[in-house]
DNA sequence: TGTAAATTACGCACTATTTTGTAACCAGGA
DNA sequence: TCCTGGTTACAAAATAGTGCGTAATTTACA
């Protein structure tokens, strides 16, 4: 990650999606509106740190925009943008891609060692 | 990644996708059969461990196909299954939005403090 | 009436965990 | 012995989690 310029788009998209919250903010993000508590409860598993952090990374992206009300108790809503919007079907094309290819599989990804087959040449 | 089964085909994908050398060796690969050592040239920043590594985990994701000959000073080749074939245009699709949507902007993805925006309620 | 407590969306510092790099080693064949 | 592709052990670096602090206003309660 010492590459400040990187020429490849899909290089960036990537540093983007990479990981396994954006997508998932994504998908809780399409429904309509969140508040960050909302995003907070409907996955506890993510700390409320690498919400922010994440939050953070896709509104500079520009797939989701933050408004943020003054007052108390606070508030601050999330909502996908014109281009968030339409980067969902192309995850969703990404899924189904790995349905229709996991078709009779039972390996897991988990990485076990394992020994290569050998062919002749 | 305690969560041994994952019930969303999106989050599947993620991880075997997320990261920068997946889609990159998606793309050496896609112009046809490459060899371990030349992808360890096409690369010089990824290291020999990491290539195995990743090798592998395209492999097992039925993304890539591994075929060793018998013989001489050792030969190893890796080429797109059909299903690799067909997950190329998924990626570009991505990367074709991310230019699109990055029209104008100079923004980058580097993540500094920003004072929050206020709107009144 | 005064004051303490609760509320929300984080920031920060510190720790734990995971990922990646380095380097050394291994196997099989000419 | 050298070569290629690969593994293992250990170190370094990046990434993620924990928990406290904070702001400004309302509510709780003696």
């Amino acid at each position: 990650m010492k590459d400040v310029v990187s020429k490849c788009p899909i290089e960036e998209v990537m540093r983007v999606l990479s990981g396994r919250w954006p997508t998932l903010l994504l998908y809780y993000l399409k429904d309509g509106t969140k508040r960050f508590s909302d995003l907070q409860r409907d996955n506890p598993t993510l700390s409320h740190r690498m919400l922010a952090l994440e939050l953070r990374k896709l509104e500079k992206a520009g797939i989701i925009r933050r408004t943020a009300y003054s007052g108390y108790p606070l508030r601050v809503d999330y909502d996908l943008t014109a281009s968030g919007h339409t980067l969902v079907p192309l995850i969703d094309a990404l899924g189904d891609w790995w349905e229709e290819r996991a078709e009779g599989r039972v390996e897991s990804i988990e990485t076990k060692t394992q020994k290569p087959l050998i062919k002749a040449a």
